[in-house]
DNA sequence: TAGATTGTTAATCGATTAACAATC
DNA sequence: TAGATTGTTAATCGATTAACAATC
C-alpha cells in the first residue's frame, strides 16, 4: 500500500523534474540543491523540497540531491520502470501519430496493436504495428497483456467502447476523445489529452493579452 | 482592458462547460441551472456559479442560465468569435495529424501552412494545406497572418524556433515539443501538450491503483 | 568545526464550498 | 405572491511559500 494520497497537483509536476533531471545528467551535473533546480525550473526551492518530501528523503544536508539517484527515484514514483503495454483505439491520423512516436518506448510505454473499423486499414502496419478490426478486440485482450488504452476514435463510440475495455479488464485510458468517460469503476484511472480545450485556453489567452 | 486577473484553474473549466452547453443545445434544453449543471458535470453548482461571475452575471435567480445565451457567451470569453490562424512548424505524424483534424475549424482555428525542414515534403499538401520549406518562415509569417505557431518538431530545435517566431511577431505558441520554451516576452504566451508527461502521470496513477 | 542545505513545521495565500440575502 | 435560483459574502479547505532547527 501507499502513504497517504498525493494531490495530483504535485503528480503534475513529477513528469518535469524528471526531464529537468535527465537534462542534467546529459550535462554530467552530478549533484544539484533544491536552489539551483528553482532557479532553473522557475518554481520555488521550497516547492521542490515539499513536492519531493512527498515521497521520502532524497536529499542530504548540506549537499543537495544526487542528481543520478533522484533521475532513477523519480522514474520509480512514475512507474517507468515497468514497462506499459498500450493499445490504440482509433487507427486514424492521431492513432497512427502515436504509434509513430518513438519516444514513448524509452521511458518504458510500448504500442502493441492498433484497432479500428475501417476494413481498409485491416493488416496495415505502422512502425510494424498490426491494425486489427475492431471485432477482434476481445480475443486480442485474452491473449496478450494490455496496460492502457489510448482512445483516438470520434467522441460518439469513445464511451461505449470504453466500457467495452473495462469489461475486458483494462484498468487505464489515456483519452483523446472530446468527451468525458463515464466510468463507475473506481480502479479505473483516465488522462485526458483534449487537444481542443488546450487550444481555447491558449485562445482566452491571447485575446485577453491583446485587450490589456 | 480586462477584470481582474482570473485564475488559470477558471479558465481551464471553461472549454468543459462549454463542450456541455454545447451537447445540452444539440439535446434541445432551453434552461439549465447551476445546480442541474452541476449533477451531470460533476462539480459543485457553487463552483460553476463562482466561476461564471468572474465574467458577468449570465444568469437569473429563479430561472437558471438560458443554455443557447450561456453557450455563445462561453465562446466569446474563449475568443472562439474570431479566427485563429494557426501555423504548423514540423510535419511529421503530429505535425499531419493535427492539420488533418477537421473539428478544430469549427471553433475558428484554422491551419493555413505547415514548414518542414525535408525536402521530400516540400509542396505536398495535407487536407489541401501545404507544406513549405522552414527556409520560407520569414517570408511566409510577413506576406500572411499567423496568430498562433504549433510546435510540433523535435524539441533540440523548438525553443530556437520559438525565438525566430517571436522575432517575426508570433505571440502565441501551442507547444508539442518535450520541452520549456524560454521566453522572456510578457505578451507572448504558451500553452503545452506534453504527451510523454500526460503518460507518466497516468503511468504513476496506475501504479497507485495497484499498491492500493 | 563551520557552512551549506535539507526536511519539516508554521504562516500565508488562493481556491473551493457553504450559506443566504437579493431578486426574478 | 410563493418558489426557485442566482450572485455574492463568509467559512473552509488545500496548496504554496517562508522560516528554521536538524544534520550532513
Amino acid at each position: 500500500m501507499e502513504q497517504k494520497d498525493i494531490s495530483q497537483a504535485v503528480i503534475r509536476r513529477m513528469p518535469r523534474y524528471y526531464r529537468f533531471l535527465g537534462e542534467l545528467l546529459d550535462e554530467g551535473v552530478e549533484r544539484i540543491s533544491s536552489n539551483d533546480l528553482s532557479n532553473r525550473m522557475q518554481v520555488t526551492a521550497s516547492q521542490i523540497r515539499q513536492d519531493l518530501n512527498n515521497f521520502g528523503g532524497f536529499g542530504q544536508q548540506g549537499y543537495g540531491y544526487n542528481v543520478q539517484f533522484l533521475y532513477d527515484e523519480i522514474g520509480k514514483i512514475l512507474g517507468l520502470n515497468e514497462k506499459h503495454n498500450i493499445i490504440v483505439i482509433g487507427a486514424g491520423n492521431l492513432g497512427q501519430a502515436l504509434a509513430n512516436y518513438v519516444k514513448f518506448e524509452k521511458l518504458g510505454f510500448v504500442i502493441t496493436a492498433l484497432f479500428d473499423v475501417n476494413p481498409e486499414l485491416k493488416g496495415k502496419k505502422i512502425r510494424g504495428i498490426e491494425i486489427h478490426m475492431l471485432d477482434e478486440l476481445d480475443e486480442y485482450c485474452k491473449d496478450n497483456p494490455v496496460d492502457i488504452a489510448a482512445l483516438t476514435m470520434p467522441k460518439a463510440e469513445a464511451d461505449l467502447t470504453a466500457q467495452r475495455l473495462v469489461g475486458l479488464g483494462i484498468k487505464a485510458f489515456w483519452n483523446f476523445a472530446h468527451v468525458d468517460l463515464n466510468i463507475s469503476d473506481q480502479d479505473v484511472v483516465v488522462e485526458n489529452v483534449h487537444l481542443s480545450e488546450s487550444l481555447m485556453q491558449l485562445s482566452y489567452n491571447i485575446v485577453k493579452n491583446k485587450n490589456s
